[in-house]
DNA sequence: AGCGGTTACGAAAGACGTAAGGATG
DNA sequence: CATCCTTACGTCTTTCGTAACCGCT
């Protein structure tokens, strides 16, 4: 076992290498070669005399020991770089790898100016943009910061709620014969839902605390709010999309908010980051930023 | 700037100088050669830009810098030896080096044996065990606990209570001519104080709330309880001495409880360590087990 | 065969200790 | 002048990259 391999590095490296998901890429990354990554990897494990990563010939696993490691490791370099930050006279320069995921809608239409405009004024941070739906597994992803629409369960990461969006039902001039002023009369219309948040079932509310469920005929389910608006714009059935998506479509009378006085359910939008006290600086800068830029796009 | 020296190694030193009070003593400590250990610190502030310890000849005093990276580093070290612990499969294995500090009296009579019971239960912890009395700088004394009695100031510290300490007024049999029953009698008494704890203003209360503060004549002040109760028990003098310091005196008769209805203000015995959330096992151990062992000594 | 990880080896870089130089009380 | 810190230098350890080897899809 050799002595002087700076510990940290080794963390750093094990680190990496679990984020990038395999050791050649890993040591790309970080300007090694790939003998050297495999070896600090080797020397970490036989440090702490238990094997931490499972390599299989093409992909890479954490043994239970090494997952766990991995979250204590992470706070411990959070640590060192806050001292890093605190002590090295940077004079509050910002600078580093932020890695960032968000949903691909949200991502895409509302944060991605956001984060462009950071990047401008940061422009020592290297900033990597994931637009990605669905649950991520956080803590072996390597991000530093998750936008998520809905609640975020895990109980390993501190959550922000950046405010809530409001929902509500939508479709095409041409689509209504007549427009609805009840709720039920939506039913008979064929309609479009976005999955991970509708099923065949849909709640709307009345500010007066009135509710009703709707049973409409589903015509057609997609998980791409994408293809959902394009459906909805092609005049193939209403559906339920979030105010932020459609604003302009409302505008330009390309979709009409069928009743003004019903909402679905609103989401609370969130951003979730690491647990731990030492957030760095570029991510604290980032989330304030961002919350700053698109608050107002959302209800308090 | 030299690249691969570890970085936790560096901080390790750094602590470690600072402990010791010189490069010189640290660099025996660590078994290096003193200039290792000089350039290991040269090598840190180059890191960080700024100096951190100022070295004159004879002495080294810690920047404002300096300082304040101090117990920022201890934390992050105590982290790493919490990774440590965890993961390195010790099985629970107790181990490493305990400095720690108490007040005089209450090591030599209390605390001793109780830590020699811990050296005996744990082997491989090396005590040191440093008998002294009155405030300590914690953070560069580089002790891991600190028993005081009376309250503990720092804010950087934990402080737990071992619970409390009776103190009462005490002479010789020969001294009182008679035995007194009201305190105003014992202001007639020659005094002896321990100036830590008293001034030339004894306070004293009843059961009932009652209160009275004597002001007798000082006849002499010592900050040594052992030459107190040396003096109490020549004859020369009534002295306020806490009870479990004094308890087989009384027993013996040697000296008196000479108002047992009347205190003094009871101090509160403390344990004090750094704060943060991860404590070397051997520290907590070590906490557990002098608790368990004196707590009967004092009242909750 | 192609991609990924490990082992072997020569070269280069870095850290250590010994020894000499300065400063201070 | 004794003590402590720093600088200079030669030696030795250690790490790195290149290259060869093995396993899997």
């Amino acid at each position: 076992m050799s002595k002087s391999l700076d510990r940290l590095t080794l963390l750093e490296t094990f680190v990496r290498i679990v984020e990038a998901g395999s050791v050649s890429a890993a040591a790309r990354d970080l300007g090694l070669s790939q003998p050297s990554a495999s070896r600090q990897l080797a020397e970490l494990e036989a440090r702490f005399k238990s094997q931490l990563v499972v390599r299989t010939t093409h992909d890479l696993s954490l043994t239970p020991t090494g997952a766990e490691l991995l979250t204590d490791v992470r706070q411990l370099l959070d640590q060192w770089e806050a001292l890093q930050e605190k002590y090295l006279n940077t004079e509050g320069e910002v600078r580093g790898q932020l890695k960032i995921v968000a949903p691909v809608a949200l991502g895409q239409q509302c944060l991605t100016e956001s984060a462009l405009g950071f990047q401008q004024h940061y422009p020592q941070v290297a900033l990597s943009w994931q637009l990605q739906d669905g649950n991520i597994r956080f803590a072996e992803a390597g991000c530093d910061c998750w936008f998520k629409i809905g609640p975020v369960t895990d109980s390993t990461l501190v959550v922000d709620s950046l405010g809530t969006v409001e929902r509500l039902a939508v479709a095409t001039p041409k689509l209504l014969a007549a427009v609805p002023t009840s709720p039920r009369e939506l039913e008979t219309l064929p309609w479009i839902s976005l999955v991970p948040f509708e099923g065949d079932r849909i709640p709307l509310s009345h500010p007066s605390g009135q509710s009703v469920t709707l049973s409409p005929a589903i015509r057609l389910a997609t998980n791409n709010i994408f293809a959902l608006k394009q459906a909805v714009l092609a005049g193939a059935g209403a559906a339920i999309l979030p105010k932020w998506f459609i604003q302009n479509a409302l505008q330009t009378g390309e979709l009409i908010d069928i009743l003004p006085e019903w909402r679905a359910p609103s989401l609370t939008v969130n951003v979730a980051y690491r647990r731990g006290r030492h957030q760095p600086l570029r991510l604290r800068r980032f989330i304030e930023w961002v919350t700053a830029d698109i608050s107002s796009l959302f209800d308090e």
